[in-house]
DNA sequence: CGGGATGTGGAGGTGATACCTCCACATCAA
DNA sequence: TTGATGTGGAGGTATCACCTCCACATCCCG
């Protein structure tokens, strides 16, 4: 087993405070105007800060919040950003993406088991340390389209892992992709609730599921009704 | 198995019928005044409704909904009511009361396992059809006095059955009582997650975690840092 | 180095939502 | 019939989020 679920403790950091300095986002055409020098300063706080209170405290932190974080006024987060959603995609568009990435190298692994704890252990970590991740991607109410998109290039990937794994009789056989979302939901519920106070408890709950989910011996109580996809797909539009 | 407070569907309802009709709770001293005919019938009203609404959505929702849907006005609900913590407490006290009883029940099984699966099962139905009653139980800073006392009374109950449950094999030796509220916790989120879409569907993860939690198997990964009781003290506090 | 372009802070507008009060009016019951 | 009791629901108060606006500050180009 080569660890894959291991720390390397904030490795979702990199990735936005690459581009966004002094262009503003995609250089889709000659529209786009260069940023004075305090200006592109300000706008990285904003990210920064939106970063961490986001990750810390979910989507329902408020944009004051975040300028009180930057330690900027409010109107200079909606002079940068149109609104809280642009904002919110700016922020996690490549975080999202990252999901997808993480679906394919886990697909890679020859054994589908490996793969499927690689896939679940990794994804688990992000957005058990980042509630607004979770947020995004378990809410398609929330913005950022790309995640429904990203979902939708997930699915099958992590189908054909799951039933790999099944036919080599390491996953119990009545376990579908649509559990996926519920194991998220369950180990943020247990995030949400005990927060700061125990951060890592989550991993308490996400052994005792793995286990649970290893098809190695006899005597399951089968699991009957998975969530449908309909069901799925309800719960992530439901208003909240 | 003498399945005693068994589903009866809506299990839930008769107590604070038989009571609460013309005099205005218990008789604690001459001070009661008695109920004019309709005030004592609208007074019902609101009970059933606000168990009715408060079942449903849970304890955020609002006096105002409650109203509505018993059919009167706000002002007809705080003229019974003080304010919204005693309408709460008016409508839990007794379903608390009950998990005590379900405890000690629980409890009397020779077989600790079965008498876990008994409390665990029972108190997880309760709990997932009302949706008011997981808020009382699970934060303690809703109203409710006795779900703390209720608690304090349960915990060693539960201790002893799962301690007994482990020494006689059947539960892994790496749970504890802790773990009982984040059970709650993460199948409440399933239940909220999805809603009316598929209310049945905690059961499933219900299952899953309760099969992997019977120790008749080797090669368990250990379950490290159980929840300690300063973390599910403050967890239950915290704001919400 | 000066002046126009650009950026800033944060008070406050708007709207939502909750708890709860108040009182003109309705209903009951002696 | 008549006062005691009860009622509805408009609206007071508070909170909180998103977002706008503009007097003032800061930059940077010529």
């Amino acid at each position: 087993m080569n660890e894959p679920i291991s720390t390397e403790s904030e490795s979702m950091a990199p990735p936005y405070s690459a581009d966004a300095a002094v262009v503003a986002s995609t250089d889709m055409g000659p529209a786009e105007r260069t940023l004075r020098a305090d200006a592109a300063r300000n706008r990285q706080r904003v990210l920064a800060a939106a970063a961490q209170v986001f990750a810390e405290r979910g989507l329902d932190a408020s944009l004051d919040d975040v300028a009180h974080a930057a330690g900027v006024g409010v109107g200079t987060v909606y002079r940068r950003f149109p609104n809280k959603d642009a904002l919110v995609d700016a922020l996690f568009e490549d975080k999202i993406e990252n999901m997808l990435v993480l679906a394919r190298e886990a697909a890679t692994f020859d054994d589908a088991w490996e793969g499927f704890v690689h896939f679940v252990g990794r994804a688990l970590e992000w957005q058990m340390r980042n509630r607004g991740l979770r947020d995004v991607l378990l809410h398609s109410d929330r913005p950022c389209a790309g995640a429904a998109r990203t979902r939708e290039a997930v699915t099958p990937i992590l189908t054909d892992i799951i039933e790999r794994a099944q036919a080599a009789g390491k996953l119990r056989p009545d376990v579908v992709v649509n559990d996926v979302p519920m194991l998220v939901t369950m180990l943020g519920a247990v995030s949400d609730y005990v927060g700061v106070n125990d951060p890592e408890l989550w991993q308490r709950y996400m052994v005792l599921i793995l286990d649970g989910l290893i098809a190695d011996r006899a005597g399951w109580t089968p699991l009957n009704n998975p969530p449908s996809r309909a069901v799925v797909d309800a719960a992530m539009t439901k208003c909240r």
